[in-house]
DNA sequence: GACCCTAGCTAAACCGGTTTATCTCCGGCT
DNA sequence: AGCCGGAGATAAACCGGTTTAGCTAGGGTC
């Protein structure tokens, strides 16, 4: 089974190859009925241009590509990712090449080669670090690119992101609103540079501790520890992610503190986890996070100058871990 | 910034494009020094081939693709493909191709696309159904595919697929070891092949009764008081995925029914959920049938004829929600 | 009637590779 | 000397599109 080719359709329809890519690209140059018949021709006989081809001519790919850093286990557990591509996938005609590699150093050398190849007509940049060599990469190779959850602006490339900042101050205020006065916060990596916003909002907004994790379960119980056992227990806790959170909701049950009663405990980012676990959590709509950023990478590869869009602000949805403070 | 191309490199090597192409692939038909030659001028200024320009020479797309039925925002919780995912990236060298859409039909059209337009040299087959067109598309296309999870033989193509049969089986037998008389199975979408084969196997086990969900916590809910409302209440139940077992373990304990006491719970597919939850599931490496299902794929695309591989069989790993029956 | 324009189309070049046909040179064999 | 064969290279065709230059016919202008 051979598919038909631009010149099936020209042998066809008795006209050249030449009047044929016009007809079919509604571009002017052929008469109404000979395209009206080339149309028909092609329809007929089920043509589909070919990519391939047609990227060759220096035009689109017809693609764009995402690149995870991750120990590739460890992606399992991030329903984030998944939400997010199945948003972008929402808004994109085109197809969404998707590699996980396990560095940096891997991620850097795949854009490259993505771009050498002509393979994408753009990329998401995620996990954005402080001071990303990334953003200088895109923009010495012209690679369109659109940051991704990496708050605030970044050299020329266009940005979508939530405000981890405001988000953050308001998770402390809320709990300072129940008498919380000893609050912790477990971060997530802090190379990210969204770790280190949120360190920021956190120690302007309070004076309490944070403890460093990274994202596992192991992480998240290590930490709780480290916190009740130390001589002046936070009453509240936040923690960067959700697998974190129900970790450490696990490790307060069989230390014999009770949740919320003397322990709260918030969650970034909500989940099916948090949802079974009663937990309070930071929601956001990451699918219309993700669908936000994939029409601003398509606005960008069609040649739209970069904007910052900001997404909405997460919302925080009150479950059974969060309580006034015993002590207030 | 213009990328260099073959031309480039053979203008500054000093021979033609042919040679190059020749030299760059490894094939006989250049001397040794030329080979050298070649090969230094273009590594010194940095050439990397069009991905492009090479799969028009009816050469490969150096890509295999996955389409995923699924209302987008159903992603999310779907630990299972994306471990799948990271799993089949970890052994291949090509791209990933990732597209999810909401029918049948366009996933159909996507295939169809995708082979048209030379995309991809391969292409995964995820949920099968019972009797389903795609393989016999796959074939009159002279697509290579690989099905994945869809227990047993399918027409030309390869397969990869662990025996839910045994697997339904050995569940139903522990359930039974422990003195369970009256055993429920809470099944999944009855259009998936691997849904029928399992209630097979439960039905050849036991005699017992099969309500239908679709992987949603409120279908496990739903499904769970239908049959602990019922006049004779199962004493344990086999839940096809995690979601429905944790949705179902919930409603148990707001029923006042305890939970291994009077009821036993198993879940199909393990994950952090699971982990949470204490529930006994049944556990297999997602990641490494991944890895496996790519293997097969590529072996395909190289052209060796299809096989069928058997994943290891799922193994249960027994946690809090499993007891033996109060009757016995 | 000579001239010019333009609509509508064709032929051909081009994109960046691969592949095939051809050409040259050199050495070995009889 | 004459013939053959093979190694090593090149030119050119090809893949399936896009794009540009050029050609032709018909109509309008003076």
């Amino acid at each position: 089974m051979k598919r038909p080719t631009i010149k099936d359709i020209a042998a066809a329809a008795g006209v050249s190859k030449g009047a044929v890519s016009l007809a079919l690209n509604g571009r002017a140059g052929v008469s109404e009925d000979t395209r009206a018949r080339v149309l028909g021709v092609a329809s007929e006989l089920g043509y589909r241009p070919s990519v391939t081809a047609r990227a060759l001519s220096s035009a689109s790919a017809d693609a764009v590509g995402l690149v995870l850093v991750r120990p590739p286990r460890a992606l399992g557990d991030e329903a984030f990712f998944f939400q997010l591509i199945a948003g972008m996938q929402s808004e994109m005609s085109c197809a969404l090449l998707l590699q996980v590699v396990s560095s940096r150093e891997a991620e850097i050398a795949l854009y490259q080669r993505w771009w050498a190849e002509h393979r994408v007509d753009g990329v998401f940049l995620v996990d954005l670090l402080v001071s990303d060599p990334r953003v200088e990469l895109m923009s010495s190779l012209g690679l369109p690119a659109v940051v991704v959850g990496g708050s605030g602006h970044h050299g020329e490339l266009a940005s979508v992101w939530a405000d981890d900042y405001a988000a953050m101050t308001s998770v402390v205020e809320y709990l300072k609103a129940l008498g919380h006065r000893r609050i912790a916060r477990v971060a997530g990596l802090s190379s990210l540079l969204h770790t280190v916003r949120r360190d920021q909002a956190f120690e302007s907004a309070v004076d309490g501790v944070i403890v460093s994790g990274d994202y596992t379960a192991e992480s998240g119980a290590a930490a709780t520890r480290l916190l009740l056992g130390s001589g002046e227990p936070p009453t509240a806790i936040v923690y960067d992610n959700d697998v974190m959170a129900v970790a450490g909701a696990a490790v307060a049950e069989s230390l014999g503190v009770a949740v919320p009663g003397e322990l709260s405990i918030v969650a970034w980012d909500d989940s099916v986890l948090c949802q079974h676990g009663r937990l309070t959590a930071l929601s956001r709509d990451t699918f219309a996070f993700g669908a936000r950023a994939a029409r601003a990478l398509l606005a960008v590869v069609e040649g739209a100058s970069p904007t910052d869009v900001e997404d909405v602000l997460p919302e925080l949805v009150v479950r059974g871990s969060t309580a006034p403070s015993a002590r207030a």
